[in-house]
DNA sequence: CCCCAAAAGTTGACACCGTCTACAAGTGTC
DNA sequence: GACACTTGTAGACGGTGTCAACTTTTGGGG
């Protein structure tokens, strides 16, 4: 009997097999049987070790959240004169790069968030990353040392901003779907940096007044 | 036998039919047998109309492309004092309200989209809707009466965007995860105003330069 | 060393799905 | 009346996730 591939561990060698089936074709081509094939054992040997196939998704998932955290934190690093504008990039080029596992993360209807707590923190680590680099951003700008609560929600609303809307650029960019609107030539190459510098700009005046909704007494300093 | 469902086009019905499945249960829940049953005929008869299941799944895209581009003109129409306010609150609106049939037309991986012209038709149109009016806005602000193709550029580049922003709020929105990052109790009922006045101000100022990326001369007049 | 219980893996079944093929009933035309 | 065409039906095939029962491997105590 040979041992093909899961000389080390059936568990974790399921993982880097399924990561390598989404890779190639997606969270709807991956099927247990499919990766229990892969690795040379019989269709219910994954399922020893993963209660169900949202379960072994939960666990790619948090992977995926992990790397995806790993790559915004070297962004930010790497171009420290403006961390920001590296998270910004270093988001983009992951979704770029990694378009089906990055649709996985948030594309694809969650399993029961309730029965997986893990990939929850995992996810929300990633999210934490954006929110606290535009608090200590803000607490510099405003000189506070303090973390007055005020700041903080400032903060979380520019990282729910910034999230959306490179959230929704990279998906756009996904669906291919710039190719069919009938775009002037120069437009589909532009439309990221256009994006980050509208992002910059709405981040260093703040937001016009809503019509009939009032936040904190808005500041709007520059950051 | 009772002709029940369809005395009309059993075409029609299972487009109806579908799209109410998908309303309760997503697409992931469609299955052409399912809305066979519930027309009460064979599982082959839709097959008769559809030759597959993207296919249907096309049709009913299309008819959602359209419901939603009325959305966005009904928005525009309403507030006409900002028909472009008026548009991002009918986008919101629909999202929120039909937020399944939304993840059909923006989260779902495509059917191929060159077998389906008419599909790719309507979503591009409802995309159009944003372009004109951000077209239209700019030829007033500038006191242009001629279509010059760089105000057309800045146009499509202030749609894309627009909708990067909108689309990725409603993302958010739908994946229910702002109850999962512990957010200050006031941010979630402020997330989505305050993304509107960001993406207002980001139009009147224009967006900050690029590092290394200059587009067209980029005046930043307000609009 | 042996034994035995727990863990890991296998085999076979079930219900469901999309799709292919072959067939039956209705309908209009020459 | 015969023929073709459209519409719908019935059954099969291979695919899937999952359940249940079975066998093999493994790791400690007696």
């Amino acid at each position: 009997m040979v041992k093909t591939i899961h000389e080390l561990d059936l568990k974790e060698a399921c993982i880097q097999a399924a990561r390598e089936v989404i890779a190639e074709q997606g969270v709807e081509g991956l099927s247990l049987r499919d990766v229990a094939r892969k690795l040379g054992v019989s269709h219910q040997a994954p399922y020893r070790h993963y209660p169900s196939r949202d379960h072994l998704l939960a666990a790619i998932m948090q992977r995926c959240f992990e790397d995806f955290a790993d790559s915004l934190d070297q962004g930010a690093k790497h171009h420290d004169c403006d961390a920001l504008r590296g998270m910004g990039e270093a988001y983009m080029r992951y979704a770029a790069q990694k378009p089906l596992e990055y649709r996985l993360m948030f594309g694809t209807p969650w399993p029961e968030p309730a029965s997986h707590p893990e990939l929850v923190r995992h996810a929300v680590h990633a999210f934490g990353l954006l929110r606290h680099h535009l608090h200590q951003q803000l607490r510099t700008a405003h000189n506070e040392p303090s973390d007055t609560p005020a700041l903080l929600a400032q903060a979380e609303l520019q990282a729910l901003f910034i999230w959306s809307s490179l959230h929704g650029m990279a998906s756009i960019q996904q669906a291919n779907v710039m190719q069919h609107l009938v775009l002037s030539p120069s437009v589909p190459a532009q439309a990221e940096p256009y994006l980050m510098g509208m992002i910059q700009t709405a981040l260093t005046h703040g937001p016009a007044q809503a019509p009939a909704q009032q936040v904190t007494p808005q500041d709007s300093h520059e950051n």
